[in-house]
DNA sequence: AATAAAACTTTACGCGCGTAAGTTTTATGT
DNA sequence: ACATAAAACTTACGCGCGTAAAGTTTTATT
């Protein structure tokens, strides 16, 4: 720095000052520097920057399970949100375990981010390091949310969406039931709930299905398990409301296996349906009928609310913003 | 860490040495240090840590789009083992765009990499940034190939895999034509000119559909695309050969769409094959015939490689790698 | 118990940059 | 032309740590 500084024929201060706000030199001494970059090509080192900065440009991005489309759509369009607004993300994935959510944010703290989007494991967070964090650093979680942590949470609402597919499959056919694994995070105990709820207010009984399987893969659980349910009979409808898209994909090729046609029309014998619109929800065999949830809105509320916290712009009450979903038609249900 | 080391009792040089390898302390001092961490839980800077090392424990990871399964399923496997082998993996996506890939790897010169491993955009990088970053950075490249760049080159032998594939479908049913998008990587080139190469060696002529698009939207390319294409009747056979999976994914839901029966069974109108056994494809309706890129091979292999070339134990001659992909059949051809 | 080797401590400097304080130069108004 | 404020310069220190050099203590060897 020090040399290219003597290069442009500036000090260094004013050079790091022309990085950290290019508007904040004189004109003619900030066409000195380009005229040098031109010639030169030096750029500061990021993370020397942010050593004796009390603020960074930096954001980062927590998300439990990378590899889940879901995830990495909506990490796509953060990523882009951060960087068009002159911010710095970086991305992290959690691969479903405690541990190296831990260390994540453990590591983003000597980051010093401006700010954390946080789509934290859930059930299967560590509380107080999660706790820890949220105090040291600004903190949005998104999708999956821990009661009182983290200035504000942005995800979908559960108790809307679930119930409105209940309402759907109801009317369209026999009552669903709920095709579920061990929950890993709080989403899914909502849905359970919701699912719940809204049989019973119909005074109907609600019957949950249980696939064995506590990680991510959830195609392949739905797959193993759908194989089960059907092979031992155990499925109480015709109408299996599934906790996931993914889940519902594993299911449904588990049923193409077993030579069951899934659908509404009438040479069907089964109906599936899903939830969260997942990317390839509508190209599964058959087309997926589940709930979209609003990824574009997601993410960017969650990206709005953490610029404004940033900022100082945001109240010390911590706000819960629920997005409802919509009913997505196809052909499963 | 100058608090901390007095309250472990050592000197903080030692701590360092400890933190930068804990066997090479002596057994009473790592214990010392170890019953201090447990009751007060500090951790080294990392980016402070690569301030003055000369190597650190970062791996760049950079894929041109995370939003494709493909390489969220390879970036995952990646990940996992850097992390196994005691690195600190740092995962970019250049979302397809020239602009970014540059200022990736720009700011990842900063972080003192101990390697990367690059999934080049292929035809939309600058080719003069990347080759100036392998000069200056110990580089793997994956996936997408840019003769001459990075120490090795790890990849699918397009040239075994398509051929391959154009012999399944020859066998059992009419010729394919191609059905591509504008190539946005060398792997693209190499599969048209395979395609072209195979047909050729059969006395039998090429065909090739190409579809508008030149992003790596390549569900949509291939749904819109497919609608026009079908809709205009420019389907020279009744057996499509996708340059990628999620191509044929995006084809195959036009044809859902239109009416038109896929699948090799005798009842249907179409064939369709792709390539790369996406994540998703045995999912889709039917399940897609394709061409299994050996993931798990090519992960492990690249990350292998890295792991040689950064201690040294690689010689001075560029290798390519190419794993052979496997023909898998399913419903759709 | 003597000796060498290993491990540790102290001291000091450096990485690439931010930033504050005090001083000098430059642009603006009158 | 001079006064004034804004901008730039010089100087100095700090971030959190790595690392080299020199001296001191501990451990292993004979």
């Amino acid at each position: 720095m020090e040399e290219f500084a003597a290069l442009s024929g500036v000090s260094r201060p004013t050079l790091s000052k022309y990085f950290n706000d290019p508007n904040s030199v004189r004109q003619s001494t900030r066409s000195k520097i380009e005229m040098a970059l031109e010639r030169h090509d030096y750029r500061p080192n990021i993370f020397a920057i942010n050593q004796n900065r009390k603020m960074t440009k930096n954001i980062g991005i927590v998300v439990p399970f990378l590899a889940d489309p879901f995830f990495a759509e909506i990490a796509r369009v953060i990523e882009r949100r951060c960087i068009d607004a002159g911010f710095w993300p970086i991305l992290f994935s959690s691969h479903g375990e405690q541990k190296l959510e831990n260390e994540i944010l453990n590591s983003l703290r000597s980051l010093k981010p401006a700010g954390v989007l946080l789509a934290p494991l859930g059930r299967g967070s560590d509380h107080s390091t999660v706790e820890q964090f949220c105090r040291d650093v600004p903190t949005v979680l998104f999708d999956s949310n821990i009661e009182g942590l983290g200035a504000a949470f942005v995800g979908s609402d559960n108790f809307q969406s679930v119930p409105l597919m209940v309402e759907y499959l109801c009317r369209t056919g026999e009552p669903p039931c709920l095709l579920e694994t061990q929950p890993v995070n709080p989403n899914a105990n909502k849905r359970r709930n919701a699912y719940k709820q809204a049989m019973e207010q119909r005074g109907l009984e609600p019957h949950i299905v249980r696939l064995d399987g506590s990680d991510w893969n959830f195609e392949d659980i739905g797959y193993d398990g759908g194989l089960r349910v059907i092979r031992n009979q155990k499925l109480p409808t015709n109408t299996v409301l599934c906790s996931n898209d993914r889940l519902a994909i594993g299911f449904m090729s588990a049923c193409l296996e077993m030579g069951i046609r899934v659908g509404r029309s009438s040479e069907c014998s089964l109906r599936v349906a899903g939830h969260d619109d997942h990317p390839f929800a509508k190209f599964t065999c058959p087309p997926l009928t589940t709930i979209a949830q609003d990824y574009a809105a997601i993410s960017e509320r969650s990206v709005e609310t953490l610029f404004l916290l940033v900022e100082g712009g945001l109240s010390g009450t911590r706000s819960e913003t629920l997005f409802e979903g919509k009913l997505v038609m196809r052909a499963s249900a």
